[in-house]
DNA sequence: CCTATTTTGGATAAAAGAGTCTCAATAACT
DNA sequence: AGTTATTGAGACTCTTTTATCCAAAATAGG
């Protein structure tokens, strides 16, 4: 897979912040509902992200989690490297040790230029991006229903 | 990672059989002395690429493992698609069950592009290619130590 | 026929990833 | 002050991937 569960779910929960994002802070609870994961693993992943500084949380009755920036300063390659790391944009194809352009696997050029499109798509991509496409066109970000189950309660 | 471990072995075996490829039988212990990988494991995922009939065996003294097509008509995409299956090319970003162009995430639209880029070099590049890249600039199939380390027994 | 070499296949073990559970800390409300 | 809602942190379990080991089958060569 290209993205760990954990960097999956970690977008998909920020999709959801941004979506709602007027500053409240939202209990991980209700995300964990909505987008139909395991409240615990979710916390363990938005716990990562907080500690990046791409969310920041607040404990106790009317508590919970939102984002630090705006969802147009937030790319995607933001929450990828967060918790995934930066592995695949070094790492790669051949996963050779201590890879690079000094000493290349012979697919290296041609994978180079692939991982750079990967790179670029996620850089590009922000969150308020998706968010407007999700709601102009009511796409889902769970096994079913559209974007609207975000705003049903 | 975008490919699995033993996919990565596959691939880096699968170029070892093209580069000296006369139709002789290679055993897999010399595969994984020269390509620095467990030989258990690797017989393993060679038995994946027998099955999928990319190579065929031999067994007894002098036998081993050759490729049933000639390097530049195996794409990186066959060995791809025999270890670790269509998953790369078919799920992906968001990970949703069923997913597909009827019923869309809104990471869809940008992520099939670049699905497809990944797609087209898996299959536009052939064992052969890579070979005659890899002995021209001497290219490295291993941590240390170039191209020539195939032949130097 | 015997021995050495090599693949096949299954059992097992170790490591990593994914997911669950519990308890402590913090804050709001009464 | 006490109760409730919520995140934080760590231990723990389950599953998948990665890796190891061993015995059986096949084959070449003496
Ligand atoms: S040489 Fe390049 S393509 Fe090959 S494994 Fe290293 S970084 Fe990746
Ligand atoms: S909707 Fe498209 S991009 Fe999103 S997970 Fe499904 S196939 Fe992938």
């Amino acid at each position: 897979m290209l993205l760990s569960k954990s960097c999956v779910y970690g977008l998909r929960a920020s999709l959801y912040l941004a979506a709602r994002n007027q500053g409240e802070f939202i209990p991980i609870r209700t995300m964990s509902d909505k987008l139909e994961i395991s409240f615990h693993f979710l916390t363990k992943i938005l716990q990562q992200l907080t500690a990046e500084g791409i969310l920041e949380s607040f404990k106790g009755p009317n508590g919970g989690v939102r984002l630090t920036r705006e969802g147009t300063e937030i790319q995607l390659i933001d929450i990828v490297l967060a918790i995934d790391g930066s592995q695949l944009l070094t790492e790669c194809a051949l996963g050779l040790p201590g890879c690079g352009v000094k000493n290349p696997c012979p697919l290296h050029d041609k994978w180079a230029e692939t991982r750079d499109a990967i790179h670029e798509m996620l850089e590009k991509t922000t969150l308020t991006e998706l968010v407007q496409k999700g709601k102009a066109e009511n796409l889902r970000l769970t096994t079913d229903g559209g974007f609207d189950i975000l705003f049903d309660n």
